[in-house]
RNA sequence: GCACCCGUAGCUCAGCUGGAUAGAGCGCUGCCCUCCGAAGGCAGAGGCCAUAGGUUCGAAUCCUAUCGGGUGCGCCA
């Protein structure tokens, strides 16, 4: 259910109703005609601009087509007032009925309130984090992570057939690296002192590795040639951090329905496969590269390599697939990754991506759009920085100093529902602050709390009324009598519960799950307000002693509230509290 | 040099497939607790939506150029 839907639908027939009476000429096309919200609340509940989208194709002026049109909006029983204003708006004021009507709904969907039949159960894949399995996750992949997941929740909420993938970067030579940092610590297990020299990983998180390697094979490994161990313990050490990053994700509420080895990949066909694709719609040349203007490497030299006419789907230059060795670039794989999705029948896809990662992005279009032959959507949405801060100061990273933070890090001091609701209270593509201590300060200005706390009291007001003897069960509030909630204070918080559905659909659509945040957080204060409003008006409290029928109607609103706020969190990944402390 | 992202109140940021007088928090000024949780609420001040053109009934939103910030740019993933 979407009122605002419902309405446009009466605003359509309406249209059609004059066209059948000759007030409207045939053949207009109606798909610009919206009902929103107008952004001045004193214009009425709603707004629609169809007599000015029509007045032209019409040849009519705008004005004439919104008297008629408001007249016969003003006959629904919905609708209270229809006024033609400026240049051609008609605003809409719905009656309280319909109102009242919302938390009746809210009250009978619960978290289903705001699903959205909208997806038609279309194969969606999000991919995200894809981290390479070569040590812990951080900051950076949490923000990635966040987001990756609240996008999954906020399309399957919207009726998408949703798949969670991780794809894990095993194939390339940062594995190669992985494993002789891991042979290094395996060493140092043995007694042997080590130099980690640049090009390998001196990470603590390495030791423990070593250590369990050492255990498991003993001293087969000590003295041998690289090609005797690389292969073992490249695969043993990915397995590790793999199980690492896991565990990382786990803490933060995240979890994948697919791991895709890039790996298996390799060695199979599949690879080739995907390149043959690729040439068999005319888009594999051997050619010459040009160097890239204003920034020439130094060591530039013309090489013939084997390239994908990326140009042809939007790219600005040819991408090479293959290096001038023979082996293939990382973009090879990454081709047959996707080829693998789009053989798989998704009909949409989504990759979350570092905001280092932006060069890229043209390129993994056209590939998929080659191969998909237009047909498979790819959405690339990337993830800006999070600047750490401490007690407003900037807080500096290094790994060598040891102060490298970690994804384990964040959620140990901060909590996985805190991470999750600050990295989503911004847009994806907006850089982030996080203050370790702001995040945790319990006031206005932290949104995690705001809203959090307007649950809270929610409950709270459930467990008074309970104490006073009045039935709050979802039943009976179910059942209450609405009609009396007829407060202007009232009715505003359930014009904003009307809104959700709506809401929903939008951040679908625009793939933006931060606007879920934001809602919450307008939802939360229109609560606050009437919460307040109750300190100077004692007829605005929810529970009224000596009127427990008119209780239950007051409650029946404030527990709308929490469903919604519940369901809303339920997206974000952050679970509802029924107390503060 | 080229590509992508960004530029909105003193600060941090929202702003819906283009809609009416551009919103919120912080900070600033003044109010509201014998009363369901004041960890809250109400009111006020604060704007050339980077700049200049264009598209149209109508632009913060779309197009072009310029300025400023970030990211990336063949044999690394």
């Amino acid at each position: 259910m979407n009122l605002f839907t419902d309405i446009r639908a009466l605003v359509i027939d309406s249209l059609a109703a004059m066209q059948a009476e000759g007030a409207l000429p045939e053949g207009l096309d109606f798909a610009n005609v919206a009902v929103e919200p107008p952004r001045d609340a004193a214009h009425g509940d709603m707004a629609t601009n169809a007599a000015m989208v029509l007045a032209k194709p019409a040849k009519a002026k705008p004005r004439e087509i919104a008297e008629a049109l408001a007249g016969r909006l003003a006959d629904d029983d919905r609708i209270e007032i229809a006024e033609v204003a400026g240049p051609g708006f008609i605003n809409l004021r719905l009656a309280p009925a319909v109102w009242q009507g919302v938390i009746d709904l809210v009250l009978a969907d619960g978290a289903g309130f705001g699903r959205s039949a909208m997806g038609r159960g279309e194969k969606v894949n999000v991919e995200y984090v894809s981290a390479n399995p070569t040590g812990p996750l951080h900051v950076g992949h949490t923000r990635g992570a966040v987001f990756g997941d609240a996008l999954a929740s906020l399309l399957d909420y919207a009726g998408y057939d949703v798949t969670r993938e991780y794809y894990i970067n095993d194939g390339g030579a940062q594995v190669d690296v992985l494993a002789r940092s891991v042979y290094l610590r395996y060493l140092e297990a043995h007694g042997e002192s080590v130099a980690f020299e640049d090009g390998t990983y001196p990470g603590e998180y390495l030791i423990t590795v070593g250590e369990a390697l050492a255990a498991e094979v003993g001293t087969a490994y000590v003295d041998q040639p690289e090609d005797v161990w690389l292969a073992e313990v490249r695969a043993y050490a990915t397995d590790k951090m793999m199980g690492l990053i896991r565990d990382d994700l786990k803490a933060l509420g995240v979890e994948m329905d697919v791991f895709f080895s890039e790996k298996s990949l390799y060695g199979t066909g599949r690879i080739e496969a995907a390149i043959e694709a690729l040439r068999a719609r005319g888009l594999i040349y051997v050619g010459v590269l040009e160097p890239p203007k204003g920034k020439t490497p130094e060591d530039w030299e013309p090489r013939e390599q084997t390239l994908f006419k990326s140009t042809e789907h939007g790219d600005d230059v040819d991408r090479p697939i293959m290096k001038s060795d023979g082996a293939w670039t990382y973009f090879a794989p990454d081709i047959a990754y996707h080829y693998d999705k789009i053989e798989r029948g998704f009909d949409q896809l989504i990759d979350v991506f570092g905001a280092d990662h932006g060069g890229y992005v043209k390129r993994m279009k056209a590939a998929v759009a080659a191969l998909s032959d237009a047909r498979v959507p790819l959405d690339i949405k990337l993830t800006q920085l999070v600047k750490l801060y401490k007690n407003g100061e900037p807080f500096k990273m290094s790994k060598r100093a040891g102060t490298f933070v970690t994804l384990r890090d964040v959620v140990e001091q901060v909590g996985p529902d805190v991470t999750r609701f600050v990295m989503l209270t911004r847009k994806n593509d907006a850089p982030l602050d996080f203050d370790f201590d702001k995040v945790l300060e319990q006031s206005r200005d932290n949104p995690v709390f705001y809203v959090q706390y307007a649950h809270a009291r929610v409950c709270s007001v459930l467990r008074k009324a309970a104490e006073a003897g009045i039935a709050v069960d979802d039943l009976t509030l179910a059942a209450a009598d609405l009609s009396r909630l007829d407060h202007e204070a009232e009715l505003s918080v359930a014009k904003k519960l009307a809104e959700w559905p709506r809401l929903v659909e939008i951040a679908a659509r625009t793939h933006e799950p931060h606007r879920v945040a934001f809602y919450l957080y307008e939802l939360a204060s229109e609560f606050h307000a009437l919460w307040n409003r109750g300190n100077d008006t004692p007829a605005l409290r929810f529970v009224q002693e000596d009127d427990p029928a008119l209780s239950q109607s007051k409650i029946a609103l404030a527990r709308a509230v929490a469903v919604v706020i519940s369901a809303g969190l339920g997206i974000l990944g952050v679970t509802p509290v029924q107390e503060m402390r």
